[in-house]
DNA sequence: TTGTTAATGTGTCAAATGACACAGTTTTTG
DNA sequence: CAAAAACTGTGTCATTTGACACATTAACAA
């Protein structure tokens, strides 16, 4: 929970009364590895905090195959938002990868917390912005990176992910196949 | 302006004197083909909105080549995240690509909306969310499809891209070269 | 512990792609 | 109007990629 608060601390000086109201309506869960935390068809109706571990974001093709949507990373949060926001159902799933600690902020405590006063609700407004403004980022950096060049940024950004997450699913989150990633591999540790 | 009112009511509902507070905040405006929307190193400082023509939205590689990071289309909101949220310059650059005539929203006026009341901080809270979940949602669709669903997706959905973008930026904006779009192209009239 | 399943490493090969070169066409501009 | 610039269409070719097949190793469960 300590980890929490220094992440909302991120966006922006508010009351401890406040901190401590926004802290109070999040609840720490945890997920053995394998284990789901959204399953198909389900209705997503909390926000997620990972504090630790790596959790699969994933969607199907037309005959069934897992396409990687995101590796989700510890110290972030996340949410399928569309289902989140507009309360419809996802055929997505997410599942553990390791163990995994998570605090999850239910829609009900989402919406209290956004009309218990104007300082609340304009913190949660910034956050939102910030949460926008990197996605785009995120997005625009990775039209601008070849294959390599995102493998070599995962690897100096989230080298805990190299560590723990199966070859096969690292490459579909780069965008590519397992055996053209493990021919980047064997290519960087020959140099 | 009718076309920006619009925009706006489908996010919900608000008094008529908030709408108006809100419109009367935006100012039209227009640009001639080739002329900038954005200039390289530039301090982004509004929010536009597109009533009609597209926009070239690149960056630019480690050789100077422009990356299309997005074509923007009429009736959207739009604007450099990053730079206009956090404040910082911009290397990115934007340009019409047709006539284009949009609305304009300073910061100093989108601030001005979000603290005027409480309705209207609501209202431009929903409005984010909304555009949050649409570019995750955009992101998921593009990494499910390959360039050929992408370049049909374009056709049904904007048509009108096609009649008026030149080729290669529709190619780097699906993720390709001129050349294999140009195959795609000819396979598809043959069929 | 052992049998089973998942994950990784590697080679071959056909298919897809990007780079290049150039011709024809359209648009812009002086 | 004429020249220049931008855009489009097309062929060739070397490179990259994904698909497949299979061996080896690691993780897991009975």
């Amino acid at each position: 929970m300590q980890m929490l608060r220094e992440y909302f601390k991120g966006f922006g000086e508010i009351s401890s009364k406040d901190m401590d109201f926004l802290i109070d309506r999040c609840t720490e869960k945890t997920l053995e590895k394998g284990e789901k935390l959204i399953r198909p068809h389900e209705h997503i109706d909390s926000i997620y905090f990972i504090a630790s571990g790596f959790l699969h974001y994933f969607s199907h093709n037309e005959f069934g195959e897992r396409i990687t949507l995101k590796v989700i990373s510890p110290n972030n949060c996340w949410t399928i938002m569309d289902s989140f926001f507009h309360q419809v159902t996802t055929s997505d799933e997410c599942l553990a990868l390791t163990h995994v600690r998570y605090c999850e902020l239910k829609r009900s405590d989402y919406e209290a917390v956004k009309s218990h006063n104007k300082d609340l609700a304009n913190f949660i407004q910034t956050i939102t912005e910030y949460i926008l403004s990197s996605k785009v980022v995120e997005a625009n950096k990775k039209s601008k990176m070849s294959v390599e060049e995102r493998y070599l940024d995962l690897l100096q950004h989230h080298p805990d992910m190299i560590q723990q997450v199966p070859v096969h699913i690292i490459a579909s989150y780069i965008g590519t196949s397992r055996e053209t990633l493990h021919r980047i591999r064997r290519k960087l540790t020959a140099a």
